[in-house]
DNA sequence: GAATTAAGGATACATGATATCCCTATTTTG
DNA sequence: CAAAATAGGGATATCATGTATCCTTAATTC
């Protein structure tokens, strides 16, 4: 159980986003060249974040996406969701209804309790992606990264932005 | 990100040993028969409990698996990296490397603060997972199910058990 | 009108999950 | 001792999904 690399990409590219001057617009070709990524590929990523509704865009020279909302609003489990989908990471098949010593047609009286704990763990971890927004990423890179790749790298993004 | 069904197989098997009286076993036939499973294919995910060393086994007639610990001391984690290994749900692929406003061959202080966000997800995924063992979901269950159907697949089981 | 962009359909390929078959060594049963 | 049953594991087939590329369309800017 592995998250597609596309989760990945987005949540970079969010990252890139967040920090976007108001107004401003960055395309699918300059975030792919930035993270080094096929940029037809990445493309289907970041319309998930739009058909979730986390980005806007626009069309045309100068166009591409800008975040639909704070990144202090955005977080993870938002991108991560959008990407995966929001559907349990524990399918139950409900595979005790298939013992034998169960009358014909027996009807489950609830859930299973071995996808109830499966599910709880599950809500945990989103729980945790759900505690961290584009905002608090935002300082912890800002910390951490080298000022001057830091500097570089928003020129670099704004002489791009549209 | 959906778990292999062999993870729903291994939990409901699991369960089942852990209410085997001491020193009884159960063969992979009647594991598969009492959940309805392609024998041959639940037989992949029980020599997987077998190889983490949760489970025993025996060989010849009346022969087939126990737990190898007390249920209290096996947990839902044990069993769901058994089946779907220990690796982290989410691989960072470095793309940040490829940021062409880095020096060539400029060398990375720390991991990926994105990767830390989900790698810290993932663990609050599994210390949910770590738990709850299979004496709580023995509790649970009984509680639970039909007192009927719980005595009936008992004595189904202790009269395949070896 | 020309260039650029997002959106999305169609297709190809690789990988992994699911499933079955068959063989071997071991152990209990008769 | 012989036969039956078992776990273990290799080989193979099938299907779903992730990854990637190509192409067309509509909208927008210059």
């Amino acid at each position: 159980m592995i998250l597609k690399s596309q989760v990945e990409w987005a949540l970079h590219c969010c990252a890139i986003l967040a920090g976007l001057p108001d107004g401003r617009y960055l395309s699918t070709k300059a975030l792919a060249e930035l993270h080094g990524l096929p940029k037809e590929y990445l493309s289907k990523a970041l319309q998930s974040l739009s058909q979730a509704g986390l980005v806007h865009t626009t069309l045309g020279p100068s166009g591409g996406y800008r975040l639909a909302k704070a990144p202090a609003e955005l977080t993870f489990l938002d991108v991560v969701e959008a990407v995966e989908g929001k559907g349990r990471t524990f399918v139950c098949q409900n595979i005790r209804a298939n013992n034998p010593c169960r009358p014909k047609d027996y009807c489950e009286s609830g859930s299973c309790a071995i996808a109830r704990i499966m599910w709880e763990a599950d809500e945990a971890w989103r729980t945790a992606l759900r505690k961290v927004t584009f905002a608090d990423l935002g300082k912890t890179l800002e910390q951490e990264i080298d000022p001057g790749i830091w500097a570089g790298t928003f020129d670099w993004v704004l002489k791009r932005a549209g």
